[in-house]
Parts: C-alpha cells; structure tokens; sequence
DNA sequence: GTTTGTGAAAGGATTCACAGCA
DNA sequence: TGCTGTGAATCCTTTCACAAAC
C-alpha cells in the first residue's frame, strides 16, 4: 500500500495486485457487510467479520488492507466505507451489461435470481436458440433467439456472456459470444470452454461440490473405522 | 505414495494425504474423462487431458500420483481404471443419498441435473416448507413437507443435505439438517451458515463468480483504456 | 522415441506476532 | 485498552526438469 499508480490524471492508492485468493472473497465479504448494514451496524472489526465469513482475524485484514488502508486502530471498519472500497473494486459500480443465454431451468433460476441485479448487473437479454421458447416473457424480459446475440452486443454493450445452455451446445453458445465481442464468460454448462487468449471465462459446476462434498463425507465414514475396506486392495 | 496407513484391519497404499486442491480437480478430470470414454478413447496422457481442463501436464501428474501409480511410462493413463480410481477416492461408488430442500426455481433446477444422478447421488427426498408447493410432484418425486426431515433422513440414511431455500430460511434449514443427523451440507442460499463442528459446509454462491468475473473485466478495461503505463499486471 | 513419477525449486497464501496508532 | 496493518515465518501449491520405464 506504499506505492503509488498513476491512472489518468490522477495519483490513488495502488491497488493493482490484488491476490487471487483475495479476490475471491471480496465478494463474500460485501455480502456480509450488506447484511450488517440492514441490521444498523456502522463499524465492524476484522474479527467480527472472520466470525461472519468463516476464517481469521489476519485473514480479513491482510485481504483489506489491498485495497488500501481504511480501517481505524482501536475501532474497526466503516461499514459503509467498506461497501464502497469493495464494490469499487470489484468493478461492480460500472453496471455491467450481462446476456444469459439458455432458458432452461436453471437459466429461469439465473433470470429471476436478485444476486445479480442487486450487485449492480444488468440483465440485457435472455437468449434461447429453442424457437418454442422464443417470445417467452421471463423476470420482466422477452426472451429472443440466439442469432440476435450480436444485435444485442452491439446495442446494449454487453461485455459479460452467461452460459446456462445443455452441455452440447455451450461450446457453440461460447464461440458466437466470443465472435460478438464478450469477453467475460461465466459458464454453468458441465463442459470445459475452449477460448482464444484474451477471454476470461469461469465455471460453476453444480456437481463438483457436492463431489468434494463426497470426498470428505466418504473419508469421515472411513477414519470413524466404520467401513472396513472397499474395493481393491494393494 | 511409499508409505502405508492402516484402516481397519487391512494397510494399502496411502491415499489419505490427497491435497484440497487436488482435490477440488478430480471432478474436472472425471469429466473430461467421461466424456473421452464416450468417444471410444482407451488411453490419455497427462498432457492431452491438461489440455482437455486447462492446465499444464506436470499439474495432472502430480494431481494422479496422489491416487497411486496407475500410468504407464510411453503410454499413457487407462481412461476407464483412472474413471475408477478417481471415483472411488471421490467416494462416488458409495452412492449416497441427498436430500433436498426448497423447491424454487433453483431448487427445480438441482432436482432435474443430471450431473447429480450420473455421479452416483441418489435424490432421496425432496423438501419445502410452503404448504402451497408440498404434493408436487418434480423429477418424478413427491414434495414432502420440511417436517418429514427427521423421518427421510431415518429412512433413507441420508447424509449429505443441499440447501436451496431463500436466504432467510437457510439457517433454520441449516440447524434441522444438523440435529437429524446429516453432516455434510452444500449451500446454494446466499448466506454463511453457522454450523457446529465436524459439520461440512461447501457453499456454491451464483454471483459470486460472476462478480470475480467482472473485477477481472473491470481490470482489462482499465488497462485496455486508460491507464498510460505500469501497476496493472498481467 | 514417448510419457510417467517425483525430488527440488519457485511462487503464493495463510498464520503469527507485534509495532503503531486511536 | 483495543484493533489495525504488516514484516516474518510457515504452510501449501505449482512448476521445473530429469531419471526411470515402456
């Protein structure tokens, strides 16, 4: 947090290189705040925040302290304060334009889903390539073909993909996207996205959790000695 | 791989000390190993199959050595004894069954995937708490009422939760899911469950990513744009 | 020749522990 | 006194590079 970056005309605090990790949690931790904010509270300290989110007092506050130095020795954060630093940085204060693609069950679950408008994401158009759905009026909006994806990216200024398409056509759905222009993809679809250089894309897999989930559940019931052997043997 | 661990009464080789983030990969190479066997595929090497989820060979390797020594140097990986192996150490071969609460539109969504059935989970229940939504009938399952939990979990020897509900009622869900006995949750309502010990929580949050996404796009229009020079990398 | 399995090196992330400030 | 911010230490993960095996 010493050093300094010029952005334009001005000198801010760096907060270019910001860990992965952290990043990650960013998000978790804004939820937290949102919470505490409608429950009144104004400042909160690292600890309480460890206890809200799951993890250590260090964590939180080396994670903070990327952002710049905000907090207040003795008392805690401002939790509006907060709010603002982390949005900010997570690039939610720009409003991003997102088209969902897929209309099936969870693309519906995805449409009407308040996470994504309440952290300042603009659904611009649901997209379905099934002609049955076309027309289809979902959370406020007609869903319209696929082929009127660069229509869309052109007028709205989408720059975020949302795949929730079956797994067969989400590399399609991928291509198309990244031939109009998006590059950000967030993928729902249970396939691996093959991209050129210079398109972020992330995955949610509905079924990795809970096979992790498996993992540890399964190594739980092995080591309380229940189960005395499965399978093969050495 | 060289030393021993005994459970039960027999040893084999020691597979307990498989890192989180490996893994966290074996549902990603199960996949893509799925689908190489349904492309008549017998063999794999490391780095087809890095190539296949993204990654560098040497990841996989290591990922693999942690399951036992089941390659063959010049050749490759048998695509259906690793499917086996990564199976098994996934717990996926106990077939366990799930259950799950709160049929919204997520909740229709997890009751349809496939990515559930096909990895061996069993849905052995479904549950909600509107009196409106009980007698349904979704995937070819009645929805039960959240009381009937103690009975489900009795009967059917349920031991991992999910957890579709609102937010507001993901905690109570929480704590009756915790007192009939299940010990391993996955959570898709937008809140940090507070749960006792030996309690597994993994929480799947919809716009968390989608905000990981737009920092990393907020990144690249800045660097793209306006900013003359250094402190963004990458 | 090809590809695995793995020590060793490098790179990140987490935790510790405390100086510094309110 | 209470709590942040942060070097230092520790732990974990990834990458490198090559001997061993086919």
């Amino acid at each position: 947090m010493t050093d300094q970056v010029r952005v334009g005309e001005v000198t801010r605090p760096r907060r270019a290189g910001v860990p992965e990790a952290t990043v990650a949690r960013l998000p978790v931790y804004l939820r937290a705040l949102h919470a505490l904010a409608e429950g009144g509270a104004t400042t909160v300290s690292s600890e309480a925040l460890a206890q809200l989110v799951g993890g250590g007092s260090a964590k939180v506050r080396k994670d903070l302290s990327h952002l710049g130095s905000y907090g207040t020795r003795g008392v805690g954060y401002q939790v509006e304060e907060l709010v603002f630093h982390i949005s900010r940085e997570l690039g939610l204060t720009q409003g991003w334009a997102v088209v969902l693609v897929g209309v099936g069950n969870l693309g519906h679950a995805l449409a009407g889903y308040g996470g994504f408008t309440s952290r300042g994401f603009r659904i611009a158009a649901l997209l379905d390539s099934d002609p049955g759905r076309v027309g289809e009026l979902i959370a406020g909006q007609r869903v319209r073909p696929v082929s009127d994806l660069d229509d869309v990216v052109r007028e709205t200024g989408v720059s975020i993909g949302v795949i929730a398409t079956p797994g067969a056509s989400a590399q399609d759905v991928c291509d198309r996207l990244v031939l109009a222009g998006v590059t950000s993809i967030l993928n729902f679809a249970p396939v691996v996205l093959q991209v050129p250089d210079g398109v972020d894309v992330r995955k949610v897999d509905l079924s990795v959790e809970l096979q992790i989930l498996s993992f540890h559940q399964n190594r739980r019931v092995l080591s309380a000695g229940l189960v005395p052997e499965q399978g093969v043997s050495a």
